[in-house]
DNA sequence: GCACATTATGAAATGCATTGCAATATTTTT
DNA sequence: AAAAATATTGCAATGCATTTCATAATGTGC
């Protein structure tokens, strides 16, 4: 009768301690409607008392489910790209509030997890039910060939053609198309994408700013220049390069980032030239200091609490074995200075 | 002796395909050392063949430790506190290597499982066997008591005179007096620390700013200036309140974070000061912007990549029954434009 | 060729909780 | 008050892998 003070505490013993069933204190504890309300009270504070909780592991091992989502950050290719704005970790606390209200726990997966591999065997080990990947950068491939398995999974960026899994992001092609528009409206005629169109977002963001061009109703031309990373340095370098080998430097430019953007800026008034008078320039993703770089940032803004609970959403619903179709959040223009 | 298709793969299966007993399938694929080559390699080939991996779940039962650290950030807060650059996401990029080298789990704790309640249950239900707090911000008290029931636990911040638990973080006051002592070096006389240092952190920094100036072979001042949060625009606002309300202006200030030296340095700009004739500044973090505003800023950099490593260790100490001490990363003064 | 030491393998117990089904208690119906 | 229906509870099986201890196989020394 009396309990081992030495072992681990375990259901039996409370179940032992409250004189009831062992079903009945898992019941009491999971808020089953089969067990008495007054038993429920009475187990839940004996289980209180003795500092009980259900041990989580062979929970999950009897269930199914392991409501356990990997989420996977490629943090190496984040510091290779001097990625600098917080988006994405503003966007894993997104993730990381949608998993915590459905009662999901959230495993990050290690940067060098990175192989099919390993992805298979966190699936094929129950260590997770499904995943959200943070970023395709240049994984695509990996991507594509462990979706290709029918892995349960999300991926957070742009849809690509051949791409058969659920893809959330932000609206890169209106996020395009906004920022032609305000080059637009701003009478600008010379429009510069300045970003990597083989990274599939920037693809669409580029699409969008062509499209909009397109219905403009003066001639207008529209050029696309490569950046090897995100950082402020090489785009303030290419930015600068490209200034001196034009002789018809562009008035307009979106940038695939906000510190590219910022980088052209600062190109153009090396040369004498200010925004918004001589020029105008459009960011993306809105980071913080966007908002007191002077001139402040004309940008696109997209919201990463509604991206992480959309992922989080398309994912549960393949995992009840519907087949979502990706989405795109919501995706705004950020109209300041520039 | 046939495996039936339509159940899930277990060990057993493995074990009757492989024409062995479970144990033996088990060693293999641990392994072990009492298990023949021989035999090893059939099991893992008949394993792998037949997309097998061990169920993570029994595993985790059936050990004593379950391998899984629980990291928890404040995303809220963050959020709230307007904390704009990336040093937190790097840090979280730091732990999850250094946890990923050996071979534990990531669990990713929700931003709403802030109560003492949450983290006890989940070291009860041995969702994991400790805890990494990125940022002890103003959880203090929470982190305080929890400490004190005995959790092994490591926090990423400073230390406090009362702090029982073990701390890692950047060498707060040797940052403080490096800040200190560029800016006497810089011939400055007259000292401000902007932050608030009822944060501890920022308490140290300040501690060694002071230490710095009392080393100093000539007179000098050193104030303090409180700030709310940790937003540019706080820290604008308020320093140029503060630049009109007294009369005799700081020519050094050492700010807490590198948004608040950069809003110091438009607030000077704004009265016709220039870096670094006027005055000198030093920030705090290095962040990605920090060397491409103008002027380019003078800040305190931290490995991220050594303090993640080293909170593991810390961790991986105190999981092993010992009680390690607080600990601080190389903490480096980067002198650039200002 | 026998006693002893090694090495390799297996049987059974164990870790902890959930669930299908059966049994009992309680309430409602007639 | 008996029969039927409903609400509670418990038994035993189950999920999957690890580990202790015992046994069998192989090799070594004399």
């Amino acid at each position: 009768m009396a309990v081992d003070r030495k072992r681990r505490i375990t259901m039996d013993d409370i179940a032992v301690l409250a004189k009831v069933s062992k079903p009945t204190v898992s019941r009491a504890l999971s808020n089953s409607p089969l067990v008495n309300a007054k038993t429920r009270q009475h187990v839940l504070a004996v289980a209180r008392e003795h500092g009980y909780a259900v041990n989580r592991h062979a929970q999950k091992l009897r269930h199914k489910r392991t409501n356990t989502i990997g989420v996977s950050i490629d943090f190496r290719s984040h510091r290779k790209n001097h990625i600098s704005d917080p988006f994405m970790f503003e966007l894993l606390g997104g993730v990381s509030e949608a998993l915590g209200d459905l009662d999901q726990d959230l495993l990050l997966l290690a940067p060098d997890h990175n192989d099919m591999e390993s992805f298979q065997q966190t699936l094929l080990s129950r260590a997770a039910d499904g995943f959200i990947f943070l970023g395709q950068g240049h994984r695509e491939q990996l991507i594509e060939e462990f979706a290709g398995t029918g892995a349960p999974m999300v991926v957070w960026g742009a849809r690509r053609r051949s791409t058969r899994y659920c893809v959330v992001g932000s609206d890169n092609f209106l996020g395009g198309e906004l920022a032609g528009k305000h080059l637009l409206e701003k009478n600008r005629r010379n429009l510069l994408f300045v970003g990597d169109t083989s990274h599939c977002e920037m693809h669409w963001r580029f699409a969008g700013l062509e499209a909009a061009a397109r219905q403009a109703t003066r001639p207008v031309s529209v050029n696309q220049m490569c950046l090897e990373d995100f950082s402020f340095d090489c785009a303030l370098e290419a930015f600068d390069r490209f200034l001196d080998s034009t002789e018809q430097p562009p008035d307009g430019v979106f940038a695939h980032s906000d510190s590219a953007a910022m980088a052209c800026i600062k190109a153009f008034e090396k040369r004498g030239l200010l925004a918004p008078t001589d020029f105008s320039v459009v960011g993306y993703n809105d980071a913080p200091s966007s908002g007191f770089f002077s001139p402040s940032l004309t940008t696109v803004r997209q919201d990463t609490h509604a991206a992480g609970a959309l992922l989080v959403k398309k994912l549960m619903a393949i995992l009840e074995g519907k087949r979502p179709r990706s989405g795109t959040i919501e995706t705004k223009l950020l109209v300041r200075e520039t």
